[in-house]
DNA sequence: CTGAAAGCGCTTACAG
DNA sequence: CTGAAAGCGCTTACAG
């Protein structure tokens, strides 16, 4: 691979001028000398080193994201959403999968931090895990200190997302509408007790239930993992527990999923018996069957948001937190209750 | 950020010992040295610099993924095959989404080539593009030139992949198991025409139909792009142009996804009317109603191989090409033809 | 507008 | 087992 340095041997000028014109593009350079420079670069194959150049300037044109799961697809609609922006300013993304283990997040992080990556975006919650938020703490400081934007996407050990949503107010509404179809026990789904976020989406169905007056008994909160497993497991239980509801909401998409899915093999008609609605609007909502009720989020609006926030915190800049509106999506999976009797455990 | 020489200094040090302890494992010594080293690193909070040693080595340890689209979960599937891997080796991947565009793609590679990414693998198809491919071939020498490893998971403009699949007979055991139920005229939505694999699967189908003496009309097989948009628009291609047929063979799962959903439209039972198959086994196929048959590729296993072979490559072992099998999934999107005439185009 | 030179933080022959 | 020193390929004050 040729170098800078037989750029300006075969162009017959200094490293240094060789330099300005293939890299600071405002310099002041002769017109003939820069085409003699640029007629050397391409003859030779000429790609300038970034790693050179991330040397000098301790730092890279590189973010990493950490996602739960590159395989959801919430975290693949952000990824993309990111890297949309990304591309068009030279930048590459690295996405690092975590699986929420705080232990992988930290060495994801460490790596991150070795490479002089100039981001790093958070797409998916924190977690509660003291231990590991202290390295990781270590870690975000001296990135910092080096320069590097920190982005969160969800809420976080250290605060609020720096560009998010607001999770307590999107179920809130997704119970209101189940509501005013008559729903008045509701179900919940409420993902991993140990994620910030499903904390938030549990205390907006807290919120939603108590300021409507509904049903409130102990069995109808159910804590679950994030994933289609978790939703079908989760109604086992509930009707295990022997509580009454007419309607699931969950606390993602997937989890409403595997709770359709479940109600389906033990022949429980959705909606027609009980209503199931999701969070997030993943892209597969609106293609099962039933079509997916669920509460929308700016998934790939979100990354974008994200990188750009991440590209002037760089600039020095320092910015108000954005929070996007989510909007509630009524298909096929939820409907007014049945006429006769709720739906009944039998514990 | 602390380096290596404050490490040195504050252990009372060279830099050479310190970067020995810190970098070659295996290089002798004294256990005192290396204690006053490590505990130096420690209390500096000394993260090495992946820029300085990857300067120095000329390649840094980074894999770029070349993917469609990472939104589409055959990519995030191969993408979280070769992350599982590579994070055990230490290297991280970066995913670039090139929309099939070659431009796109090309401005990735140069990219990476920049970065001196010990490997790029390409998840997808190659297209076939004369202009762009050439100047692809010289990227891929510059960084072959520079020690990188090149996988190719899938068809491409200079070969055959060094993980794959055998595409051809993996559509050809569709139409078969196809015939088998009864289908005498079948259908296929052949995915772009510029897709080296779209091409392979297309020659899978005709040597089927050829083989078992199925219908070859013309009008039964319909060039469509690779998403369920394309599956749907096909469908009505398909009913418009007054072919009959009883079931529809796709060059992937988006695509038989699509035409599902568009038959569902047009109040055709599936499969009741018509048989619907895809190809791929994302994750999703298994979740729609009804379930899709398919033919299942193992996703992530392509990825992990793709990334063992880079790693083999970088240590210069000359390997064979690995194909790996395909299945037949047979769910519920899929049954013996109508007893009634078959379905028919209204030209 | 142009160049000589130092330096970014490592690695690695080479010498001892 | 340890260290002095050169070099990887750029960038950037500094001087002219």
């Amino acid at each position: 691979m040729a170098s800078i340095t037989e750029v300006a041997r075969q162009a017959g000028v200094s490293t240094a001028t060789a330099a300005r014109v293939m890299a600071a593009a405002d310099y002041p350079v002769s017109e003939g000398t820069r085409q003699r420079v640029l007629d050397a670069a391409l003859a030779l194959d000429y790609v300038p080193n970034a790693l050179a150049r991330g040397l000098q300037k301790s730092r890279i044109a590189v973010v990493g994201v950490i996602v739960h799961d590159i395989i959801d697809p919430y975290f693949s609609e952000v990824v993309r959403g990111i890297e949309d922006v990304a591309a068009t300013d030279g930048y590459l993304v690295i996405t690092c999968s975590s699986d929420r283990s705080p232990a992988r997040e930290n060495s994801y992080v460490r790596l991150l931090r070795s490479m002089r990556a100039a981001a790093v975006i958070f797409a998916g919650s924190g977690m509660d895990d003291p231990a590991r938020n202290e390295e990781l703490a270590r870690h975000l400081a001296g990135m910092r200190d080096n320069g590097a934007a920190i982005v969160h996407l969800s809420p976080h050990a250290f605060g609020e997302p720096e560009v998010g949503v607001d999770n307590a107010a999107g179920i809130a509404a997704m119970v209101a509408a189940l509501a005013t179809l008559g729903h008045g026990r509701i179900a919940f789904l409420a993902g991993p007790t140990a994620l910030y976020v499903a904390r938030e989406r549990l205390a907006g169905y807290r919120r939603a239930v108590a300021d409507l007056g509904l049903g409130t008994d102990r069995g109808l909160v159910v804590p679950t993992t994030f994933d289609s497993e978790g939703g079908g497991r989760a109604v086992d239980r509930l009707l295990a527990s022997g509580v009454s509801f007419t309607a699931i909401c969950c606390a993602n998409d997937l989890l409403a999923l595997g709770a359709v899915r479940r109600l389906g093999e033990l022949g429980i008609d959705v909606p027609g018996s009980v209503s199931v609605a999701g969070f997030d609007d993943i892209s597969v909502a609106a293609i099962t069957a039933p079509k997916l009720s669920t509460v929308r989020l700016p998934l790939r609006e979100l990354g974008r948001r994200g990188f750009a926030h991440a590209v002037r915190q760089l600039a020095g800049e320092t910015l108000a937190p954005e929070v996007f509106p989510t909007e509630v999506v009524l298909r096929d999976s939820t409907a007014p209750p049945p006429a006769a009797s709720p739906m009944k455990g039998t514990a």
